[in-house]
RNA sequence: GCCGGAGUGGCGGAAUCGGCAGACGCACAGGUUUCAAAAACCUGCGCCCGUAAGGGCGUGCGGGUUCAAGUCCCGCCUCCGGCACCA
């Protein structure tokens, strides 16, 4: 730095305070029963999404939500809270090991190293979290207490062993969860996924469908977020009705239906290519066809089955079954079964009865096949043509219309004429259940969980397999550690690679008799699904958090990060929430009370007049224009997510270098509000850099000479009105955005006091200064505390009391008002602000008084403070 | 197809409860300062007509409600995110 000349300069203060923080601890929170804990003051949770380590470091999406935390952490701390403010590694899982594998590291090593990374890059950006609290998901210290919470779910019977097939990733040499597969493609890696029965641990999670739906009304979190929960538990409400085979006596095949009022448009009925009940009811002369369909089906990849055209496929079982609405003898009761794969085995009973007149797929089906399509409906609206369609079955309909006379069962119990949608499905489920051939039932979407994975990076269960079976390894002897192993790729066969581990596998139990340890190990979420927990309380060794902790801290108050975990990590970690509290370990039932989802941090690219996205090494600015480096072409710019290929991935170490941190983490927070996804413009940058130079200059002199702040500064004095007002103001907006965590408008609201005080330098005052300082303080940590010493605030900026505001200097004594004719603007009146009605009428006349000229004025509408109306004629 | 969100100057965005559209920042133009440049500071900046005063138009498109609509209602279009044969 130049001797002569004091400027803003981020690098010359930053790492001193950085450092300073964290040799002092200074934002080391005490907990309840901590010698410093002071319980009179509110508690306030603040949490990020804590990162994966990965070798690529930190992205420039990753401080934008961590810098909203921060901010809300500071302030709220400012504010007299206790701030619980923590960040850790989620460190087992895919990510690390995909990274360890491609560099021919040991996983332990590289996740080591990305840790180390990791908080380096955090560090350097100047976030108040309490480091005494970190925590790494792959630390034997935490998943010892992974192992011992999946223990207790173990003991409440919701951890189950299954064969049943499960989502097999070929790429990644794993099984994957519902929720890691979307459309039959890998989430990571987007690699082709498939069915495979294996032998699997799986979590009860559909035992809590009902709780995980009906709760997500107690928590304050985005409508979208809401929904694509709800969507995804998809509970559905209907019954399960009963159907007899004709000529097999005692079998029952059973469905479920949304519907239930459609049962006397059934005319067929359909299972799925893998329901029990294909092979014992299959016909000999249809044992060929139906066995071809079958192959067909299986050797049809998941991909195929759900991606590929929804044209329908299917076959005839040669059996039928009786619709319960009819007569035996009635023809209309006979329907024949079949076998279609767009009936779905793992959803409801893997059967349906198939209504074409009432449900648009069997509809296409019936068509397909040319099967019977009877119509129930009898619509009266003013579309004739439409209403005859529907009647006689040549259309399908799912709206409500009115039931067709028809509608009614032999013994004349049930009559659907005249009956609401609702009433009918009532008439017809009470029918049904008296009769004891059908019953009211609630279905879901939901899964179970898939919990394990056929990788070597991943918490190891605390499972023995004996020949007696299955037997728990003591909580005395947790955590069961990984063995060290120098190749831990995955084998390419469908079993982890722990079981090359011979000595580790092969063991002994408690009774000293020979046993193999669990070869599958647990997969990422598992960690993650309890870490909020674990901050309340990171190094207690007795319990994975003590009741007073979580009591105290929990639920989390305000919880920040990315849309993608919405049915994943959110789900599961409200489900072990849950089972806590049902283990009376927790007093809370959900953990997040406010979630805030960020949007993603895109960038620019460059396309040619093909639509081909040109490197941005390739590219080069030509005055107003960006044009291709070598063939001059023009290029036109689009907005899209960063990536390696463009070349337009924005390091945050890059920026902080050029500019400093503070301005990172007000440039992140100024581009737009942070639920919306908006593009990274490195010419925006040096501006909110301007406004931090302008900060530092109201308060530094140039010239080393005149001392640490300018003279006018040194000490007290009265407080010029005008500032004093803007400052009021600049500080009741600054406070009212945090709260709405609209903190672009913050920032330039601050922006607005900085150029009204730059305009008159020695007007502002010491105190004003002081207190400027710090509702910046949030936003801009390092520059914020400079001055404050500077100046001579008192102790630390970090802990002094938020600045207060007089709601009285908020309102001016006059106030300039719009004066409209017939709602445009003709003109401009000051009035006195709280001027009554006709002060403001009589004012606004005089200003457009040429506009009135010659009319008559038929109404006057007035608003206080804002306006003055006229209709005129 | 279904669910959720969005569409405002050359660009990012603001307008919190129906009340002056375009705050703030960027880019651009002009100026002050300077030997010069950078930096800093000042001024202008939605579009159209006009030297100006002034006027007209304007928040994706088409209608509507209202004294008044970016904001509310109806019908579309486009983009982003999620789900997708779930009976």
């Amino acid at each position: 730095m130049d001797e002569q000349k004091q400027t803003y300069d981020p690098a010359a203060i930053e790492p001193r305070w950085q450092q300073f923080w964290q040799e002092r601890k200074v934002f080391r929170t005490p907990n309840p029963g901590d010698r410093d804990f002071d319980p009179k003051k509110p508690k306030f949770y603040v949490l990020d999404m804590f990162p994966y380590p990965s070798g690529a470091g930190l992205h420039v999406g990753h401080p934008e939500g961590y810098t909203a935390t921060d901010i809300v952490a500071r302030y709220q701390r400012q504010k007299g809270c206790n701030v619980l403010h923590p960040m850790g590694w989620d460190a087992f899982g895919l990510p690390a090991e995909q990274y360890a594998i491609q560099t021919n590291t040991h996983p332990a090593v590289a996740t080591k190293k990305n840790i180390d990374n990791f908080r380096r890059q955090l560090q350097r950006l100047g976030f108040s979290y309490d480091w005494d609290r970190e925590i790494s998901t792959a630390d034997p210290k935490y998943f010892l207490w992974t192992q011992w919470i999946w223990k207790q779910l173990h003991a409440r019977g919701l951890a189950y062993e299954s064969n049943a097939p499960v989502w097999w990733c070929e790429a990644l040499g794993t099984v994957l969860a519902n929720d890691e597969v979307i459309n039959g493609k890998s989430e990571r890696g987007d690699h082709p996924c498939e069915r495979r029965p294996l032998r699997q641990w799986v979590l009860k999670i559909t035992d809590y469908a009902e709780r995980l739906l009906a709760d997500l009304d107690r928590v304050d979190w985005s409508d979208a977020m809401k929904a694509m929960q709800r969507e995804w538990i998809g509970k559905s409400e209907g019954a399960e009705i009963d159907f007899l085979v004709h000529g097999h006596v005692g079998t029952k095949v059973r469905v479920f239906t949304t519907r239930p009022d459609t049962l006397f448009g059934a005319s067929f009925m359909v299972l799925s290519p893998e329901h029990p009940l294909v092979a014992s009811l299959t016909t000999p002369q249809q044992k060929a066809q139906v066995e071809g369909y079958l192959r067909a089906a299986a050797a049809k990849s998941e991909l195929e089955r759900t991606e590929l055209s929804k044209d329908k496929t299917g076959v005839f079982t040669g059996a039928y079954a009786q619709n319960p609405l009819f007569l035996d003898g009635d023809a209309r009761g006979r329907i024949p079964i079949w076998i279609a794969d767009y009936v779905i085995v793992t959803y409801g009973t893997g059967a349906i009865m198939a209504v074409p007149a009432g449900d648009e797929r069997d509809f296409a089906f019936a068509k397909k096949f040319a099967l019977a399509i009877p119509g129930i409906f009898a619509p009266q609206t003013a579309d004739e043509a439409t209403d005859a369609a529907i009647a006689s079955g040549a259309q399908c309909c799912t709206d409500e219309v009115p039931f067709a006379a028809h509608c009614t069962s032999a013994d004349g119990k049930v009559a659907l004429a005249g009956l609401s949608m609702p009433e009918a499905k009532r008439a017809v489920i009470d029918y049904l259940q008296q009769r004891g051939i059908g019953v009211q039932k609630v279905t879901y979407r939901l899964r179970d969980w898939l919990f394990s994975r056929q990788r070597y990076w991943g918490e190891p269960f605390p499972v023995l397999h004996t020949k007696d079976g299955v037997e728990l390894v003591p909580d005395s002897q947790l955590p069961v550690l990984l063995p060290h192993m120098d190749d831990f790729k995955p084998g390419g066969v469908p079993e982890s690679p722990l079981i090359r581990a011979r000595a580790w596998v092969e063991t002994k139990d408690q009774s000293a008799r020979p046993a193999q340890r669990e070869i599958n190990t647990m997969p990422g979420a598992a960690g993650s699904s309890w870490y909020f927990l674990r901050f309340c309380d990171p190094h207690n060794e007795r319990e994975f958090c003590s009741r007073a902790a979580s009591d105290y801290w929990l639920p989390v108050d305000l919880y920040v990060g990315g849309t993608e975990h919405a049915v994943g990590h959110l789900l599961y970690s409200r489900f072990w929430t849950k089972v806590l509290h049902d283990q009376g370990l927790v007093r809370h039932q959900e953990p997040f009370l406010k979630l805030y989802n960020q949007g993603m941090i895109q960038a620019f690219a460059f396309q040619d007049a093909r639509g081909a996205v040109v490197p941005t090494a390739l590219t080069k600015e030509q005055g107003d224009e960006v044009v291709h480096a070598e063939s001059g072409e023009k290029l036109t710019r689009i907005v899209t997510k960063m990536s390696k290929r463009y070349g337009n991935v924005i390091n945050p170490d890059d920026v902080v270098n050029e500019y400093g941190a503070d301005t990172l983490r007000l440039y992140e927070m100024y581009m737009g509000p942070l639920a919306d996804s908006k593009p990274w413009n490195p010419k925006d940058v040096p501006g909110v850099h301007r406004f931090l130079g302008r900060v530092w200059r109201l308060c530094v002199p140039e010239d080393f000479a005149i001392g640490a702040v300018h003279a006018h500064l040194h000490q007290d004095r009265d407080s010029d009105p005008e500032l004093e007002k803007a400052l009021h103001r600049c500080i009741a907006k600054v406070e009212g955005d945090i709260g709405r965590m609209a903190f672009n408008t913050a920032i330039s609201s601050m922006m607005i006091f900085v150029n009204e005080a730059t305009k008159r330098p020695d007007a502002l005052s010491r105190g004003q200064l002081l207190r400027f300082v710090q509702i910046l303080s949030p936003f801009a940590p390092h520059l914020a505390e400079e001055l404050w010493q500077r100046l001579g605030g008192a102790e630390l900026l970090a802990y002094a009391k938020w600045p207060s505001f007089d709601a009285k200097l908020l309102v001016d004594d006059e106030v300039e008002i719009a004066v409209q004719i017939l709602g445009k603007v003709r003109g401009r009146a000051v009035v006195a602000t709280n001027a009554d009605q006709a002060t403001m009428v009589a004012a606004a006349k005089a200003a457009v008084a040429q506009h009135l000229e010659g009319k008559t004025i038929v109404k006057e509408i007035v608003v206080p403070k804002k306006l003055v109306n006229f209709v005129v004629k």
